[in-house]
DNA sequence: ACTAATGTTGAAACCGTTTTCATTAGCACC
DNA sequence: GGTGCTAATGAAAACGGTTTCAACATTAGT
């Protein structure tokens, strides 16, 4: 048997009024009837309904975090900054996959759930024509996470890929002799991987080592599908002061298997860096060098602008901007020619 | 600004019953009516709004998940599958963990969330006295995972340790010529980590090589303590019909990577398995042989389960076991002594 | 003692749905 | 032409809260 505010209200003899204040603003009531109130409450184990709730605060406190995938570290890193960050703020968190076979317009719509949630912080990675349609779409307080950020709408914490390259170019390039890259990026159309992309060549044109188009990979971010490409084309890439820079960890993983298959030692024979500095960054030999994205930083600070959106729909959008920090292991040589 | 219903039926000319009758029991309304009440809706962009919804139909179409963790492949695997099922029965889900802190007890009292959620389904790996009391105070359909079964009220989902430990230990004990298993588990409060070594216990016991108490370890899943406690025991355990059966994967790659170190090679001087087969058992070299657990299977059955329950309160407690299968890789011996 | 301000409470409106129940119209049947 | 059905619709009552507004009691100020 449900308890409602009634109940309450008529053990302790009071108008659901009273109990109402009690719940919202202890302050309006009377200590001594509080307390009535209070211990009716205690007694019934009452606990408001969130829809009678709802329906008058037009609120949920529910927010939802929305990821292109929820596989591997690195996601579950965000959904835990994300959640911690919800929590703290009183919300709840609803995590949903925009992969999954569903086009993204259905799932967010759906999600955005006739008011259910109060807003939402997305994370889209691959750029199609009708992003910023779908996104234009909501109702409510949107912010977006790295990757595509159409417009200036939308609040956004993003990724300073830039910085990370640089970071790593000049490490490579200064410290580790490197004279030649390869750059083992995602699909094209995947706006991490265009950034990075875009960054590297800056980074390597102002050296005087233009990235080559034939030294430039597009794969599909997977350990397999590096590993074979750099098992076909071993070969031409051995060589001390050759760097494969690939766009996360888990491809460097595979070259780096590849070549160790193939008897080709890194980094003596070839050198490899990754990027993300997911947990499998520490956990194959050598270790990796690469660039740690903070990536529960992101989910709580998305989440963080998100409630504070919520909580006041004025403000104009803001932007922030997380530095990726370079984290050298033994997957490039320590100091210039070995 | 918000449209109703009262705004659909204002336009459609009709009132808001039939608007209502629309959405819900469209055969119940004359074609031509419903065509412009349809018109409406679709000119207007009305959404039901979900508090009302929820109010009267005293259900939201979300349910929870709790993890004691997000962390790591085991988890994402699990949301992924729970997720994917979730929507394909028409429901939400809303993730959360129950580490970062907060006391399990508080976490799922906020998440039934005052009727916000249909049903939640927890995972607890960690034996606690008050697991039941907290478990007994949900006024919701709850789905047990893996781990803690405390009696037998609730609906539950568990992997079947005793046929993993089995297959691993047939095959251990009859291809790979072992005489002498270390086990490392996790923390001695742990259901999983009790169960395998149980199971551990009964096998080896069978086949009259009983696991001594001093080749037990336990850890706490994680690779670097795995690590240094390989590196420091390496001595007396390095042998080639000796097998290091670690409860998860990280920590048998731990026992590799520290076996790298001290020159001591995989499978042949010793041998090493694991649990789970995550996505870091292929990654590492040797390739680990483990045993696959179906997490996806698992979040998705355990979501199956509790959507049934919701729309049938009166079943009674049903129990899913799911069968994990060997894989065997390359870090133990392929066909007896090599 | 009269007035104004303040503190405490309850009645009732409202939020946006679903659903029950009554009403009306159209139709077949005798 | 009345009677009994069915189909289509609307009015109104929930559902469980919050909040406005008015009422009353108390206290302070003069």
């Amino acid at each position: 048997m449900r308890v409602s505010i009634v109940d309450v209200a008529n053990r302790a003899e009071v108008s659901i009024s009273t109990v109402s204040r009690v719940l919202n603003r202890r302050d309006l009531v009377n200590a001594k009837t509080r307390e009535r109130v209070e211990a009716a409450i205690r007694e019934l184990g009452f606990r408001p309904n969130a829809f009678g709730r709802g329906l008058m605060l037009r609120r949920s406190e529910v927010v939802g975090l929305v990821l292109p995938d929820l596989h591997g570290d690195f996601y579950s890193e965000i959904i835990r900054g994300a959640d911690a960050k919800a929590r703290s703020m009183g919300y709840n968190l609803v995590v949903s996959s925009a992969a999954a076979g569903e086009d993204s317009h259905s799932l967010l719509e759906r999600l955005q759930n006739r008011g259910l949630i109060d807003g939402v912080a997305v994370m889209i990675s691959e750029v199609t024509e009708d992003t910023e349609r779908v996104l234009s779409g909501f109702r409510q307080p949107v912010v977006l996470m790295d990757g595509v950020s159409p417009g200036d709408q939308h609040d956004s914490v993003v990724i300073d890929q830039e910085r990370g390259v640089q970071a790593l170019a000049s490490h490579l390039l200064g410290k580790c002799g490197v004279r030649r890259v390869i750059f083992l990026g995602g699909c094209d159309t995947n706006a991490d991987t265009q950034a990075r992309l875009a960054a590297w060549r800056r980074s390597l044109t102002k050296a005087r080592l233009p990235l080559v188009d034939e030294d430039v990979y597009h794969l599909d971010y997977e350990f397999e599908s590096a590993c074979r490409l750099a098992a076909d084309r071993l070969d031409d890439w051995a060589d001390p002061d050759t760097c494969v820079v690939a766009a996360n960890d888990e491809m460097a993983a595979g070259v780096i298997s590849a070549a160790h298959a193939a008897g080709v030692t890194v980094p003596d024979e070839l050198q490899v860096v990754g990027f993300d500095d997911t947990r499998l960054a520490k956990l194959i030999r050598p270790k990796l060098t690469t660039v740690r994205v903070p990536m529960w930083q992101m989910g709580a600070r998305a989440i963080e602008l998100l409630c504070g959106r919520i909580q006041d729909e004025a403000k104009e959008p803001r932007r922030v901007s997380l530095p990726p920090a370079l984290v050298v292991r033994d997957s490039c040589r320590a100091n210039g020619v070995s």
